[in-house]
DNA sequence: GAAGACAGGGATAAATTTATCAGTAAGTGA
DNA sequence: TCACTTACTGATAAATTTATCCCTGTCTTC
């Protein structure tokens, strides 16, 4: 698989920088979120997640399996099935998703009005001024 | 100033993405940081962050502003000064970056080794094997 | 035998974020 | 007058992340 290279080196001398690269994928959150649910090959967190290509998904994936936050099982025979869980490292970031999560959910009207005095293309439409 | 126009609309039904709007800029927890620590002047902030490009930490500092998570005071007179100082919403993200700090600090070393395994460009020294 | 399920990757484009360079404005002090 | 401070912005490039499109391999079912 083609890698990027990165040319600017990263300073992981900062934690939020760490903690970022582990779950700072666009849809990184979501897989972890999905995998807590039970919802745990490939084929279903896709389908799950829907707005993801599926490419994305997998190289999601393999980064976080990468990092050691999901553990994968693979089954023989066919068709191929695989699995993924979150390894006991993995665990200990649900509860800093689970923190953006409820904030967000808490402050998401506030923010998604902002977003939309500054014009921003956003898709809640729930929250728009009526 | 040059706006940059959303082609893919966001979703802001998420919470995690609403979290990551207002506080996931490269250097917005670095600039909360400075300023919880009573660094409060554009200047001095850049210069205790150092590493950031002038121009980036007054985008970011604006974006914090007009996302209500900073507010601006500014003072009369030559030459200019202005302070930033965290809103009351403000302050409700600091557990947030909290967490993602301290989780960071306690896994920096095991998620170092992983990226100098995967041969990313890392500035962690501090953390390469012996 | 063709078609489908399933996991995954190569090559490349598009989108987005961050960086670079240089300039504005309005003073102060040498 | 010239250099320096401070805050801020325009225009554009570079870096990075996501998305698109399409292909491989291997079995199972129609």
């Amino acid at each position: 698989m083609y890698v990027y290279e990165n040319k600017i080196p990263q300073d992981l001398g900062d934690g939020v920088t760490v903690a970022m690269k582990v779950i700072g994928g666009k849809w990184k959150p979501c897989i972890i979120d999905c995998i807590t649910k039970g919802i745990n090959r490939p084929s279903c967190i896709h389908q799950a997640i829907g707005q993801a290509p599926r490419r994305v998904i997998n190289q999601q994936l393999k980064e976080l399996y990468e990092y050691e936050v999901l553990s994968k099982k693979m089954y023989p025979g066919y068709p191929l099935k695989v699995e993924y869980e979150l390894t006991e490292f993995g665990k200990t970031v649900l509860p800093l998703i689970q923190a953006m999560q409820s904030w967000g959910e808490v402050h998401a009207q506030k923010v998604a009005e902002i977003a939309i005095r500054r014009n921003e293309n956003v898709l809640a439409e729930e929250y728009r001024e009526h």
